[in-house]
DNA sequence: TCTAGGCATGGGTGCCTATATCT
DNA sequence: AGATATAGGCACCCATGCCT
């Protein structure tokens, strides 16, 4: 399940899914002010009688965060049942391939049409969306353009269906064909294919269903229900091509999901050409997005006529004061009108890096995109990374913001290659735990010779002497730091020099 | 009991080569 | 001199988690 969908506000998605973190996200019962105890420390606060209460209030929150995440969810769980007709004890739980795959039922039996059957395939990759080589650097004033539901536009246009699918030894039908760029797959213009219909009623049903939500208070239980029925119809529609595209799918269809893509592909081309010819630079962009320089009157005049151009839908999502890239894809961070910064895909975002890193990068870009010259960003953060490290040198920042969560994807006896996550995992195991696939481990690093997973250890079992801090200095928060810093010509040197030295000394002293 | 592909990144693995050490 | 051990560099692959 997604919870993005449920939060109020635009926040940071949640990395480890615990109860607590979960029912922060959603605003049910805030981290702040609450004292949450960590697993491996519970069996302490039930020994100790002076602390069992404690522990007993503890678990009383939980069971509030549990009714209140039930509140917050049940009727989307409602309506995704009434939608795909998955009994709603299943309906959060089953994956989204199947929720597609019941929609899709029931309008095949409202067609009065068979369903197909489960099928063996061998997996065939085909290729996907075109993302577009950034301008690296800092860029003002720039328009994110998006098209609105791309590849179920192009399904619906297109009438992109493994029912209207025409094969090549096959004659073209007199209605006539679409024929895919690229690839050269052929769809039958009429009469509607499955997916055309389905997706064409599940994107009606939404477009109604928010006009009346419109005239709604949000606080009236029927704008809850109609929300929360938006949503079921919005995944549902969303999921549609990657549905056409997975091997498990009883209308799988290779050419289905192969010619939305490159339809996809070749939309987001001339899109690139047109805004060249009306003379609007171009940034970046990635499968349905175009990131331009902001200036309003040509940015409108290009929306015009590239609406009239492809028959879709292209809008403005959000207009960047500031955007960084850096060299790298799918990798930015933009400063928004009211001073917020939407980070997407850097360290600062993932899971899979120590908070300290993170919020070195976090303030790192923050300085960066708020200096008031190139001259002010770097000597600014320069500083700022040089006394984080400090900190961090000195045994002054917390253990919790040095471990690191990863998932654990599979037994540990089926990686090919040791990693320190697993490491970290069996060592759980042996102290008894109780650890599956699925769960995230947060370990870190300790001192020692040897490669990084014989170093890894869970947090709750080291002492914070034994912490190897020198690996948090040089592969965490320096590289974090570095990505952004890069692109204003920082050296590394520059953020170690000093730190080094005193190495250097004690090692001589 | 698995919606898709595209992408960056760090670390492991295995091979090659240069050098040191041994027979 | 030739055989063997070892270290470092490199290309490639594995694994994760992100983006659309």
């Amino acid at each position: 399940m997604d919870l993005y969908d449920f939060a109020e506000k635009d926040l940071p998605a949640v990395k480890v899914k615990t109860l607590e973190n979960v029912a922060d996200y959603l605003g049910i019962m805030p981290l702040e002010g609450r004292e949450v105890l960590d697993p491996p420390d519970i069996k302490l606060y039930w020994e100790d009688e002076a602390r069992r209460e404690k522990l007993i209030e503890f678990c009383r929150d939980n069971v509030r965060c549990v009714m209140g995440i039930g509140r917050t969810v049940l009727e989307f769980a409602v309506q995704l049942s009434n939608l795909t007709g998955i009994p709603l004890d299943h309906a959060l739980t089953a994956a989204v391939g199947f929720r597609v795959e019941w929609t899709l039922i029931r309008a095949a039996r409202q067609r009065g049409e068979l369903v197909p059957k489960r099928a063996e395939r061998r997996h065939m990759p085909y290729v996907g969306g075109m993302v577009l080589k950034p301008k690296p650097g800092i860029h003002e004033r720039i328009a994110v353009l998006d098209y609105k539901s791309l590849y179920p536009s192009i399904m619906i246009q297109k009438n992109v269906s493994p029912d209207t699918y025409v094969p090549p030894d096959e004659p073209e039908p007199p209605e006539g064909v679409n024929v895919a760029p690229e690839v050269g797959h052929r769809f039958r213009r009429e009469p509607p294919g499955l997916y055309k219909e389905v997706l064409s009623a599940l994107i009606e049903a939404r477009d109604a269903i928010r006009e009346r939500l419109k005239a709604l208070r949000p606080d009236d239980p029927l704008y809850r229900i109609l929300d929360a029925r938006q949503k079921a119809l919005k995944v549902v529609a969303n999921a549609t091509y990657g549905y056409a595209g997975w091997l498990g799918a009883r209308w799988y269809l290779k050419p289905v999901a192969e010619s939305t893509t490159a339809w996809g592909r070749y939309t987001i081309k001339r899109t690139v050409e047109m805004a060249k010819e009306m003379g609007i630079e171009l940034i970046y962009g990635d499968t349905d997005s175009v990131f331009v320089k902001y200036e309003p009157e040509k940015v409108e005049r290009f929306l015009k006529a590239v609406e009239e151009e492809f028959g879709l839908k292209i809008k403005p999502d959000e207009i960047f004061e500031r955007v960084l890239f850096t060299e790298a894809k799918k990798r930015y961070c933009g400063l928004l009108p009211d001073g917020r910064l939407e980070i997407v895909g850097l360290e600062a975002v993932r899971g899979d890096w120590s908070a300290v890193a993170k919020k070195v990068q976090r303030g790192v870009l923050e300085i960066v995109l708020k200096a008031k010259s190139p001259r002010e960003a770097r000597e600014k953060a320069v500083k700022f990374v040089r006394d984080w490290i400090a900190k961090l040198k000195a045994g002054q920042v917390p253990l919790k913001d040095l471990v690191i969560w990863e998932e654990l994807t599979r037994r540990p006896e089926e990686y090919k290659v040791r990693a320190a996550h697993v490491e970290a995992a069996k060592r759980m195991m042996r102290e008894g735990w109780d650890v599956s696939v699925g769960d995230k481990i947060g370990y870190v690093i300790v001192k020692g010779s040897g490669k990084l997973y014989e170093r890894a250890w869970p947090y709750f079992m080291v002492d914070y002497s034994d912490i190897d801090l020198d690996y948090y200095v040089k592969k965490q928060v320096v590289p974090a730091a570095m990505r952004v810093l890069k692109v204003l010509g920082v050296r590394e040197e520059e953020l170690l020099a000093g730190v080094e030295r005193k190495g250097l000394m004690a090692f001589f002293g």
